[in-house]
RNA sequence: GGGGGCGUAGCUCAGUUGGUUAGAGCGCCGGCCUGUCACGCCGGAGGUCGCGGGUUCGAGUCCCGUCGCUCCCGCCA
């Protein structure tokens, strides 16, 4: 952080910590910040001081350091403090190889402690392990004077600011949209704000500006973007949090095409002003019949293989009940070949767990041996279909073969989320490769056995390819993209409707009559008619792709101020009881025991 | 909503089969120290073993409940 500007110069500081460089030997400097460490040798004071450009370190001489000196022997860390003196160059046994300016020192003339610290609770800079995340958590502020943390809101500035560039340099205009809006009750649960001047009616926080970035395009704006804040009032895990960041990206009069060349662009910028990979264009595009076929989910990890394979005819007339049942209920048998591994009975049973704790009712694992297997399950099939199984799955002697009988969509998922299990097992990933994909030509719906209706795989938004056929819904296929690093959703989107009828036809497969729709998406559907230009867009998840550049384990470790799994913010304590009058004035009524009992 | 893991000093952790006074490193406090940079040396303080209950002669350790953190499944149009 080299080329950080100074300010005026000032009674605190004239020069950053980390600019205090060679170049300024024998000139005179003035720094500010915070006691990193002190080394105090009796009769001379070594201070590291901090800030957010890097670390310099002062020397206190007794005879030259004048009062100051005084001052040095009682710094403590985490002290604020303004010291001045004259930058001198280190003698060469004394060099800090370590330090960007480990070749000087500023010997201090005068200093003056502007602000004493409480002992921290836990090392800003420690060496005995790392601090523990509730404890992190609970001082943020304090834990966001460490280098990792400092570097990673410094890189995810740096991404929004790439994505700002460059979208101003393409003509798009940042609009804000409304964080009280209206429920849409689909999807994810809403967070909801009671309203105090009509008690009983509610606002809710925005899953996404989807429909006002829309309405802009009828607006004419045609080109919009926004860093976002969306909500979503659900379980956290390790790359969600309930309030999250999307850049947010609508344009008119383009069709999928265009959209997808511009993000290309849009990616290649923000990745090198990111230092993240190098990206190749066009990218790679892969549909999603195709992905689901290979890797078992719409948003595969490429740099392996373990590719999956669909066994289901080499089993047409197979004996083995557990195979007969699941194909006569119009079922498949997929798997996959994991190559030659060693494992234990152990882990094995491990697999099976697996399998059963993502939805698959079992789990049969072979290794090729001979023409046939070694497995449990080899004694109920024919020495022809081991044959013919052995050569749809490419195994040689002592590959471990995984195979899994149930509904497409469980064979699926169980065995897309075993093949990335298996490649961090057996470490396949190599980690400076990189591979980015559009997925695309989505199916437009997806048939929810639970609920018995079609959902919209995207959201009920987007546009069909072609003319939309309300009598065969499943026929539909979806002008919608995604982009996919490594195995991990970066944005979708897709080319949205346009024309009023055609989305009541869309909203009318979901299960949404005009009644309904009309009250829910009455306004949607009325500024459509008023005008609206073909239009399409985007969506990425900020927060996410800031920690794969940054390579953080979670998501919280790439945003300033996040809450814990369960939904609490440690740092300020919410949620949190709010006093009685307020509930009052909001037309709330609820016990107050639990008021009390904090 | 379900499953797994964790909770011991300010921080990170160890603590054997249930056994006598619960330990380590770092940090903190005091002293010494003029070239350190994870400074060094000497000394010291610091514990409701998350909380509540139970079993037991005896519980950090076993059992039940509860709270918190975390990972996963469901969920996330």
């Amino acid at each position: 952080m080299n080329g950080v500007p100074a300010l005026r110069p000032n009674g605190y500081r004239d020069t950053w910590c980390g600019q205090v460089l060679p170049d300024r030997v024998d000139s005179e400097a003035r720094v500010a910040g915070w006691v990193h460490r002190r080394r105090d040798h009796g009769g001379l004071i070594f201070i590291d001081l901090r800030d957010r450009t890097g670390i310099v370190q002062l020397v206190f001489h007794p005879d030259s350091s004048g009062e100051s000196f005084e001052l040095a022997h009682k710094l403590r860390a985490e002290d604020v403090l303004s010291a001045a003196g004259k930058v001198v160059r280190r003698s060469e046994e004394t060099v800090n190889r370590e330090l960007p300016t480990g070749e000087v020192e500023l010997a201090v003339g005068a200093a003056e402690l502007l602000a004493d610290a409480a002992t921290p609770p836990f090392q800003i800079e420690g060496f005995s392990g790392e601090a523990g995340e509730d404890a992190r958590l609970r001082h943020r502020y304090l834990d966001l004077r460490r280098e990792p943390m400092r570097e990673a809101l410094l890189l995810r500035h740096r991404v929004t600011a790439a994505m700002r560039e460059f979208l101003d340099g393409e003509g798009f205009v940042d609009i804000e949209t409304p964080m009280l809006t209206r429920s849409t009750p689909e999807g994810a649960r809403d967070f909801l704000v009671p309203s105090s001047q009509q008690h009983g009616s509610f606002y809710a926080l925005p899953q996404s500006p989807q429909l006002f970035k829309q309405m802009l395009m009828v607006s004419g704006f045609e080109r919009y973007y926004q860093v976002a804040r969306c909500f979503r009032d659900e379980a956290t895990r390790a790359d969600r949090q309930a309030e999250f960041t999307q850049l947010d990206i609508e344009l008119s009069f383009v069709d999928g095409e265009d959209v997808i060349d511009l993000n290309e662009r849009l990616l290649r910028h923000i990745f090198e002003v990111a230092g993240g990979p190098k990206i190749d264009l066009p990218m790679q595009r892969m549909c999603y019949s195709e992905a689901m076929g290979r890797f078992g989910t719409d948003r595969p990890d490429l740099r392996f293989g373990l590719e999956l394979v669909d066994l289901s005819d080499a089993l047409r007339k197979t004996e083995f009940k557990v195979f007969r049942s699941v194909l006569d209920g119009g079922g498949a048998i997929r798997g996959l070949n994991a190559g030659r591994r060693e494992l234990p009975r152990s882990e094995l049973d491990g697999l099976i767990s697996r399998a059963q704790e993502l939805g698959a009712k079992g789990l049969v694992w072979a290794f090729r041996e001979g023409e046939g297997w070694r497995s449990p399950t080899a004694k109920f099939l024919s020495e022809a279909e081991l044959a013919d199984l052995n050569q749809r799955l490419a195994a040689e002697e002592g590959d471990l073969l995984l195979l899994v009988a149930d509904q497409r969509q469980v064979t699926d998922t169980v065995l897309g989320q075993l093949r990335l299990d298996l490649a961090k097992r057996f470490d396949l990933i190599d980690p400076d490769e990189h591979r980015l994909v559009w997925i695309v030509d989505w199916p437009l719906l997806e048939w929810n056995a639970d609920e018995r209706r079609w959902d919209a795989l995207h959201h009920p938004f987007t546009a069909p390819v072609g003319e939309f056929d309300p009598e065969n819904p499943g026929e539909a296929r979806a002008q919608a993209y995604d982009v996919v690093w490594n195995g991990q959703e970066l944005g979708g989107g897709s080319v949205r409707i346009h024309d009023a009828e055609l989305q009541q036809q869309v909203f009318a497969a979901l299960g949404i009559d005009a009644e309904e729709a009309e009250a829910r998406f009455g306004f949607l559907l009325e500024a459509l008619r008023y005008g609206a230009p073909p239009h399409a867009g985007i969506a990425y998840g900020v927060d996410r792709i800031v920690q794969k550049l940054s390579g953080a384990e979670t998501i919280r470790d790439v945003i300033a101020f996040p809450k814990t799994a369960s939904g609490f913010d440690l740092l300020t304590g919410a949620p949190a009881p709010v006093e009685g009058t307020q509930l009052r004035d909001l037309g709330i009524a609820l016990h107050q025991k639990k008021l009390a009992g904090h």
